[in-house]
DNA sequence: ATGCAGAAATTGGTTGGACCATTGAACCAC
DNA sequence: GTGGTTCAATGGTCCAACCAATTTCTGCAT
């Protein structure tokens, strides 16, 4: 029997349908990040299918991230929408034991290295104006608080990538944040956790002014060994069990 | 004005709740990737919440690849399900065009030469043995087929994401795959794409057969620079309008 | 007994309508 | 202005059906 090349049926498809049509709108509409999207009553009456249908499409935006819902409010735009999107839900088990929390440190690591290293070629004059005051913040919270500076220091990285011009660094590092942050704020009992990577952000900083991006990817890779080591160390001062 | 500190305000989360206790039941049950887990009416009346409810947990879930709906034969699992699971939903916006091959190029770029690096390091001999039959394997293809050796290049990649020791690097490159496979079918009309970063692959070997992580991570980085250069002549061949 | 077509039960997909909880704007009293 | 109050809009939840695809059962013909 020949193989007959594919009959690409597609018979149900009614929520896929939505997104579609809903992606064109956004398009039509030229909508941007933050702005507002048609009530979900309203959705279903255009679409002339059912409100919960509505929601089953924007539940799975919701959960790609495109979308914000606010009771009360509306249904706000998170990121652009193209009708060419490639999306790739990851999800990786077990994060929370010291094991998991290296994995993630060592791709955490490898996206530094690259994002230093793009940002000392390609970052402008406002960009690395923009970087350099979200590290004398960083600094100064430092010196004030005694070593307290975690929002500052995450914000200091957050515009090095920003400056990468690859939004993807910022999306994927973002996206593991959560798991990092949870790590900053129980420091193992360390006591000066973090004290260790302090200098390299200037370090990194000098590199990136300098467009020398071989030196930013070698600091940034000092960077995040300190914050290994200040883990392993942390680790060591728990007892066995507690790690798994 | 003083700045006050957060309060990380969380009031409702009826469906979240409805996943916390449907991993918990996963867990519990020790169900295995493709089994079918109680049907949405079951759920609905065993966690006292509405079917819709449940559907939009569901939804979520099948969005993150987590779970397989097919009417009228149930809900399966698709992937292992615990309760410290790190998702991580990746959009890539006009993946299509040049500008998007390129950032994700950069993404792999990071991931590669760490995983090199970390390869080195850690690489035992039965590991540094199948990255070599991977690499030969690799050889003689590209001999006999005149440079046709998409799959094999690939599982060489595979073969040292595997012996770098964080199963993280493959996950993420694998999802990737699919975008860059997509490119490296259609080679922009660069007669002999790839063929430029065929010998960095015995050097990476060579670096990683040594336990060198620095030299590992450079040859790498070579690598990926001469894919980009195809790229960018590819590019250059075409009419600008097509790279939007 | 066996095989198979059709009926019946099961299960996810969809619909419509109702009500609740939160938000934000308009309004009012002070 | 400031601080409540009211009220409409909006997302979140619930219910009770019905539809569509799949699976299972049934019963007849062989």
């Amino acid at each position: 029997m020949t193989e007959f090349s594919l009959p690409p049926i597609q018979t149900t498809a009614r929520d896929d349908a939505v997104l579609k049509a809903l992606a064109g709108f956004v398009m039509q509409e030229a909508l941007r990040p933050g702005q507002r999207l048609p009530t979900e009553r309203i959705l279903a009456e255009r679409l002339k299918v059912s409100r919960n249908t509505v929601r089953e499409a924007l539940t799975r935006w919701e959960g790609l991230g495109l979308v914000e819902r606010r009771q009360g409010s509306g249904t706000y735009l998170k990121a652009a929408v193209s009708p060419d999107m490639l999306h790739m839900p990851l999800t990786l088990a077990g994060g929370n034991d010291f094991t998991g929390l290296m994995r993630t440190l060592e791709i955490r690591r490898a996206l530094e290295a690259e994002a230093a290293a793009l940002c000392a070629i390609r970052a402008g004059k406002a960009e690395i104006a923009e970087i350099g005051r979200k590290l004398d913040l960083m600094e100064e919270a430092f010196h004030s608080r005694a070593g307290m500076s975690a929002e500052e220091d995450w914000e200091f990285h957050q515009a090095v990538y920003r400056a990468s011009g690859n939004p993807l660094f910022e999306q994927i590092i973002a996206a593991m944040h959560e798991l990092f942050h949870r790590f900053w704020e129980h420091p193992l009992g360390v006591r000066d956790f973090g004290h260790a990577s302090f200098p390299y952000h200037r370090t990194i900083y000098e590199r990136i002014a300098a467009h020398d991006p071989d030196g930013a990817r070698a600091e940034a890779l000092k960077l995040i060994a300190t914050v290994e080591d200040d883990l392993k160390r942390g680790a060591a001062n728990l007892k066995l069990s507690d790690l798994k």
